[in-house]
DNA sequence: ACGATATGTAGTAGGTCTACTACATTGATC
DNA sequence: GATCAATGTAGTAGACCTACTACATATCGT
């Protein structure tokens, strides 16, 4: 997580679980190392744009419904 | 420009010059230095993924409006 | 109990992004 | 011609992202 700078959010666990697919196949469909998906469920650090753009497209929603610079609202929507 | 990758197209310019803003203007804006806009601009690098959030919600377009691994048409979308 | 799958943690290494300074170039204006 | 704003180029330095290996833990099914 960068030092001094806020975290960002993201929803590719919820959105991963829901497709029912382990992180090791959502890395291997975005052509990233298995541990970076971790990472990034985590919150450890954020994507790239073009890695985030790439799992966007994946899950097929816009980025804004992946990555928020505010939290996601907890359930429904 | 990473050395593998395709590279990633960008807007910024379009819609900063649509503004009728300088560089400068659109640093401070974002609170990057002035420089930085000019690579993204040129397509030197891609921003990290908060930078293009910073960016896109600064223009009020979707990340997909002003980023993307493809080319824009080139006029009159 | 054993093996396979999924996930978390720890560490190194290398490339990318951003900040920053300095100087060059171009175009407009005086 | 001189000055100013806007942009481009060159360079260093540090933080961050990703790859990768290895090992630990937990769960599930056999």
């Amino acid at each position: 997580m960068p030092v001094g700078a806020e975290p960002l959010h993201n929803r590719i666990a919820l959105l991963r679980v829901e497709r029912g697919i382990s992180r090791r196949d959502l890395a291997t469909a975005l052509g990233v190392h298995y541990q970076t998906v971790g990472y990034l469920e985590r919150g450890e650090y954020s994507p790239s744009l073009v890695l985030a753009l790439q799992i966007a497209e994946f899950f097929d929603v816009p980025v804004e419904a992946v990555f928020s610079r505010r939290p996601f609202p907890p359930l429904g929507s």
